[in-house]
DNA sequence: GTGAAAGCGCTAACAA
DNA sequence: TTGTTAGCGCTTTCAC
């Protein structure tokens, strides 16, 4: 084929022929390591340039053992990883971080347990240097997959078991939650209820915890478990509503429940915050500026955490757990901020 | 830690060893090559088992120039990305496609030219077979780049020159848009406006240019520039309805800008459709049939289309072009439908 | 049908 | 400071 794109890449044996050097030399000046004189230097970049040498990844890699990725994971369908912003901002701040390390960030869908064979193969086939999962499920075989694989790995959320050796990022769930409920009891709130997480998601037993924590004494009518939806919140919250028609606060536990709810409420012609005061969580800005009325809600930042998440495992990687010494990297929690809106 | 993690991954050498043939032999069964005896298969696969094998896809990339994964590149900031419904479909329809195939899909995520020299060190690097590159504005050198890379590439929507070796799989959007006015039309509207998406981009073009296929008259003040947002869209409608109080008909490039103008319009006062009727294009059912009221509009079917571009690049690598030949892969353009709802 | 051997393009000891 | 020499783990002729 003479096709332009079809000659061969260059390789750095062209480079050096072409400098008049070795290999090792063209090498060196390639990966800027000190200790070589100046000239070569000089002929060596040159030759890149003319040749438009890029070294080839995969032959680095075989002798490196790693290869400037990372893969993100999610175990969610992909319906609602697009779907829910969350996961978007918590990518965009992971891209960032890896971007600014030169890190290329590879996302791995999985559409069910079905993938998971697929997603093993690829991080056992030494693809990426290190993992980030997110959105565990309960019982979710996807952290050991990554353990099996040798793999660095970081998971965004508490996981639902305790090993020091495993890091995570989260944000303090418990005490954000016990904030939304102290907020509700301050508008003068007393008939409180919660419209949760999927309850196989530490994340949503957080915020239960953080609920009950406050209001001990809460019938459990009270509390009806969402799915992290829009049409899952306005499910509960008619759930509720028909149990308790004369409630006056709801906690939802994630934005996206709380708009959900709000849509509902408006339909049947609550009025918030005045009949029902609604308080939502995460802070989603996309969500929670728009609804009507706004939301008020516990921010977290999911960008930063998505930025922690890339900066403990780049951290990870290059200092690769020492097992004589107690591991040197931990687990990160963020705080959370009330942020008042008008629903509450 | 005295973590399992540490063990080396076992080489094929191991695999041979254990089965008691030659590193080839046990390649071969890895490979699924015919012409190696039963039993030899079978002792083979036990030790793979046993060991827990996985190819070194690096190894494996070096000698056979290909590595089971492919780029998807957009060429748009991640907020756009991330928060436009119309990427999300794509990705998907590429996704399940490439997973079909048992091929990665590797997200590459630009935040302005400023990446493009990373992307296309990732590119030559040989990281990936071939390479999708979306949303594409005039004068992108991203093809280029990939072309330089010696990728094998497809485009999402028609690029902005010809050249017949230039794959890309885009929709009737002129036809798609020539429906939508005579839809307007066939309403009995007469004043009718149109909302375009950014110029520099040929969809838009191609919209715009239907649009005047069926409307060759029209006042160049009725033409209002958006960016294919809904603020944008909002914008667009408001500078309209400035320029001409009495229109009746907006035809918008994407329902997520008419989704703005739907918005503006409510607030306004105005009553859609009888006051005004609006068309949009996409059928992006996520917002299209949300909007108030649910939004007429011009289906395409992007998932489909992420499916085709996949396919169609998945095919380009196997069968490289050959330069002495007709290129035996061709663009594709996919059929347009009118969806009728209530807002026109 | 199976094995021996030659690389793929690169980095990293080790010598010089 | 520079070059020589081994591999990294795998596929693939080419003999047997």
């Amino acid at each position: 084929m003479s096709d332009p794109s079809f000659a061969p890449r260059p390789t750095l044996e062209a480079v050096a022929a072409r400098a008049g050097v070795s290999r090792a030399t063209a090498s060196r000046v390639v990966n800027g390591s000190e200790g070589v004189r100046a000239p070569l230097v000089e002929r060596v970049r040159q030759a890149v340039d003319e040749l438009g040498y890029v070294p080839n990844q995969a032959a680095r890699t075989l002798v490196t053992r790693h290869n400037g990725a990372v893969a993100v994971i999610v175990a969610e369908p992909e319906t609602r990883f697009f779907t829910d912003p969350f996961f978007a901002q918590q990518v965009r701040g992971i891209s960032k971080e890896l971007t600014a390390h030169d890190s290329q960030l590879v996302l791995l869908l999985t559409e069910g347990v079905a993938d998971y064979e697929r997603v093993g193969r690829y991080l056992a086939g030494g693809h990426v240097d290190g993992a980030l999962i997110f959105s565990l499920h309960a019982d979710d075989s996807l952290p050991a997959l990554a353990r099996k694989a040798g793999m660095p790995t970081v998971i965004g959320g508490r996981p639902d078991w305790s090993d020091s050796s495993t890091l995570y990022v989260d944000c303090d769930n418990r005490g954000g939650a016990r904030d939304a409920v102290r907020h509700l009891l301050g508008l003068g709130r007393r008939r409180i209820a919660h419209i949760a997480g999927p309850l196989d998601q530490t994340a949503s037993v957080d915020r239960l915890d953080g609920f009950r924590d406050v209001l001990p004494d809460t019938d459990p009518r009270m509390i009806v478990e969402g799915d992290f939806t829009p049409e899952g919140g306005a499910r509960a919250m008619t759930e509720l509503l028909h149990r308790f028609p004369d409630l006056d606060g709801v906690f939802a536990a994630s934005d996206v429940m709380a708009s959900g709810a709000l849509r509902m409420l408006r339909t049947r012609g609550w009025r918030v915050p005045e009949d029902l005061a609604v308080i939502g969580f995460d802070d989603m800005v996309s969500v929670a500026e728009w609804t009507d009325p706004p939301l008020t809600t516990i921010r977290q930042d999911i960008e930063e955490m998505g930025r922690l998440m890339a900066r403990l495992l780049l951290r990870a990687i290059e200092r690769p757990a020492d097992p004589e010494n107690v591991p040197s990297l931990s687990s990160i929690v963020t705080p959370t901020h009330l942020i008042v809106r008008a629903s509450a």
